[in-house]
DNA sequence: GTCCCGACTT
DNA sequence: AAGTCCGGAC
């Protein structure tokens, strides 16, 4: 019931729906702890969700594999190209590779060490080379066709899970995160900052990133996600200051205590 | 030196 | 779970 009035005022006058959901919860009478942590994540989500969606539409990167003329060819080899890798740098070498293989049937006729070479300059290219040489085999043997839906996608020997996740973003239409160190590093800080295990095992960030991109602009807030960390929630120097989101950052909530604890 | 729109092998 | 791949930007 509670949910539901905040929801609908979240879409009516989302500016304010934090705040007067807040002074309900401390003022309430008898509101349960558990419902308080579960609700205060919920804000937490959505206002993750609202402000970097209105930041993106204002601030975001474009790049070639963006643009609607980019084809699903290029989408998904894009993927394999940016892993590891800055997207400023695949952006410069984007037309290298696609003015020379700029279709699934030139992939499929390429040699191994026709790969390698042209992928030299971006790096890691004796990997790239191999999993986009396996690619072109793939797409050869089912006919030229890409994978249609999750089953064939499977049973594609596709790439990674990163790799199926913008798949099933990009192709198939489906709500899935691009879930990489930045956007581990934008959750992680946001949420629950604090002791560095391996994200790429951590359970409860693929959680959060599952939620998180559950909207109907899905696609545009993974974008949003990435080039948020990239430029503002940067690994060194984060530009909490002037951060969207540091009215509910964790991150940002202990590094203030730090520095009004010094200045005392 | 560290880091980047990861995936693979051990 | 940790090591390795890799060039380039910083």
């Amino acid at each position: 019931m509670v949910k539901r009035f905040c929801q609908w005022l979240y879409e009516e006058w989302s500016e304010n729906f934090i705040f007067v959901c807040q002074e309900e919860m401390v003022k309430g009478t008898y509101v349960r702890f558990e419902y308080k942590l579960r609700f205060m994540r919920e804000v937490m989500v959505q206002y993750l969700q609202h402000r970097l969606l209105k930041w993106f539409d204002e601030n975001q990167r474009i790049f070639p594999w963006r643009e609607d003329r980019a084809t699903k060819y290029q989408q998904i080899v894009s993927e394999i190209l940016l892993q590891r890798t800055k997207a400023e740098t695949v952006a410069k070498y984007y037309d290298t590779f696609f003015s020379k293989f700029p279709d699934w049937n030139a992939l499929a006729n390429a040699s191994l060490e026709e790969l390698e070479e042209i992928m030299k300059p971006l790096g890691l290219y004796r990997h790239r080379a191999r999993r986009l040489y396996k690619l072109g085999e793939d797409i050869r043997r089912r006919g030229g066709r890409i994978p249609g839906n999750e089953n064939e996608l499977r049973d594609s020997g596709f790439i990674g899970l990163y790799v199926t996740n913008a798949f099933e973003l990009f192709i198939l239409r489906n709500r899935k995160p691009l879930l990489d160190v930045n956007m581990s590093r934008l959750l992680k800080r946001y949420f629950k900052p604090g002791d560095f295990i391996d994200v790429r095992h951590d359970k409860e960030i693929q959680e959060l990133a599952n939620d998180i991109i559950e909207v109907r602009r899905c696609k545009e807030l993974n974008w949003a996600i990435l080039d948020y960390a990239a430029l503002v929630c940067k690994t060194r120097n984060p530009l909490c200051g002037e951060c969207v989101l540091n009215k509910h950052c964790k991150y940002y909530e202990l590094s203030q205590g730090d520095v009004t604890e010094e200045s005392e």
